[in-house]
DNA sequence: GATCATTACTTGACTTTGGCAAGTATTATC
DNA sequence: GATAATACTTGCCAAAGTCAAGTAATGATC
């Protein structure tokens, strides 16, 4: 059976591979990769031996006698610490660095060509993927982002309606009249809700849409609930419960008496969390809409 | 002075680092790393040393001795290869396969570890990006997708929408209400636009979307483009210069005396585009719309 | 302020890794 | 049927890397 894990694991291996291209004879210049590597750490700024060592995850007597080897070949000076006279403090030479530098410009080189290939298109992509790798594997990766649910913003609208478009056609095989429903919801939403007794939440973590849930006025004792939806990778964190607090929490607060909603019986996970939050179905009705036979279902929860 | 390439030397350290964690003692077994990587080649199906040696940039010597001392600790079967002599067919023994299992199992759980303290959105990031480092950086990499002009679909139209409103305001700091406009365009489109004299083409490359151009009735004689954009990720590939072309070809084709179009000063890549595809101005205002002054062009080409 | 533990290295003794070149048997190619 | 190429194997060797023990300095504890 396949696991997640082995998604991470075959990567491994195939970034292992595409290291082990780099590896022997680092970049021509007769040094192992491992001697590259701890000749960039001092270019970089490390100034003692354990940093290095840690940073490497290399054996200190095998790093003891490489810097000896460099200091030999005058690519580093070695002074003892003044604040800790156990330390040598590491610098290169004049001739370690432009050893070094000769070595980012080949490495530079090398990479490029690996570039050359791709067009601006591809390498964005690129970066930004090696960009969430790093974030996510790094063990001082910055606890992630807290996913907030925001008002609405230019951009959302759109994307709000593409989303729903492209989620229903794929779940429920909706045809392309949902999206203009919702582009008409969406619209009549921007141009005309009451600041104070219509909201709309987005669910969004940085830049990344989740999902959202609108509550409007349908007269002063009743709110109704629309557009609520969560993208799929979004699921089972316990949002789609949060949002639909939320926006029950201020539809109370706003003095509506009732909150009504329609949805269609498809929906399984969305009806359970209508249930357990309060609300009680009150008909069912099939209808032929957005090219699909549903049973349509008129919801309501007295606040 | 900072290059692109220097990005991908930045992951290629950052993930050097991470196998090197993995490396020493591959994962308490008593194999090194490589020892490991060829018991799983083998365990993954390749048959003989030549394959692995190749596929693990290894040298042939080392690796038939490793492969030797495979044979003497009974992990591993060794048999003159039928169809070439001077082959070996290998294969695991049931020692050896067992011993791989249990060194998937540690590997697996290793990885789980890893990914436990990610949640199911992040874990999708992970995984995407890591399929999109692969897809690049492979040297069997298939050809990127090439870019197709394709027509309308579901999710456009809200895409289209939001990615106008988003980029307008970034690089012009329009508000809102340019979105807003833009999805009163989009939809009118959807619902009354004339089959064969009117059309749309969203530049994609796979189910990214990089662009779009639209061809509308005036009158007869008169066709108007909208909706002309490009993602900056995708500009620079004379992309833009296709999409100009194919929409005048259409206008060409369909009857049109003249095409014309709205843009604003402002957009100076866009109107050397124009100019150099013939159009010439007919009149520029000062107005003040989406909440800035801008100057509205007016552009016009006979056919 | 003496003692013990820890850190930051160094050194010696050793094993493993793996590169290079030369050799053998087999197969492909012209 | 000669020549070239492939699929290994073997010997030789240097470099890479490990392990354990040692020194000197610092930090922690009572």
């Amino acid at each position: 059976m396949f696991e997640s894990a082995d998604t991470l694991r075959a990567f491994n291996r195939f970034y292992t591979r595409q290291i082990g291209l780099l590896d022997r004879s680092y970049l021509d210049s007769g040094m192992s990769l491992s001697q590259g590597r701890i000749l960039y750490e001092i270019h970089d700024g490390k100034t003692n031996a354990s940093q290095i060592a840690q940073h490497l995850s290399l054996d200190e007597g095998y790093l003891s006698r490489v810097l000896a080897g460099f200091t030999k070949q005058g690519l580093l000076k070695r002074q003892p610490s003044k604040e800790d006279r156990r330390r040598s403090d590491l610098s290169l030479t004049k001739a370690g660095a432009g050893l070094m530098a000769q070595l980012i410009e080949r490495s530079r080189k090398g990479a490029k060509e690996r570039l050359a290939t791709l067009d601006t298109v591809e390498r964005e992509k690129l970066f930004a993927a090696m960009e969430t790798i790093q974030s996510c594997l790094s063990p001082e990766k910055p606890p992630s982002l807290p996913v907030e649910l925001r008002d609405i913003q230019i951009g959302d609208l759109g994307h709000l309606a593409s989303r729903h478009g492209v989620l229903y056609a794929k779940e429920c095989g909706f045809d392309q009249s949902f999206e203009l429903l919702v582009t008409d919801i969406l619209l009549e939403f921007w141009r005309n809700h009451h600041p104070r007794k219509e909201r709309a939440w987005i669910a969004a973590r940085g830049d990344q849409v989740l999902g959202s849930i609108f509550c409007v006025r349908i007269d002063d004792q009743t709110a109704k609930l629309r557009l609520f939806h969560l993208e799929p990778t979004a699921r089972g964190l316990g949002l789609g419960q949060r949002m639909l607090e939320t926006c029950i929490g201020f539809a109370c607060d706003t003095g509506y008496q009732r909150m009504v909603l329609w949805t269609h019986e498809s929906h399984e996970a969305a009806c359970a969390l209508y249930r357990k939050n309060g609300f009680t179905m009150l008909s069912a009705t099939p209808v032929h809409n957005f090219g699909q036979d549903l049973v349509e279902q008129a919801w309501q929860i007295n606040l």
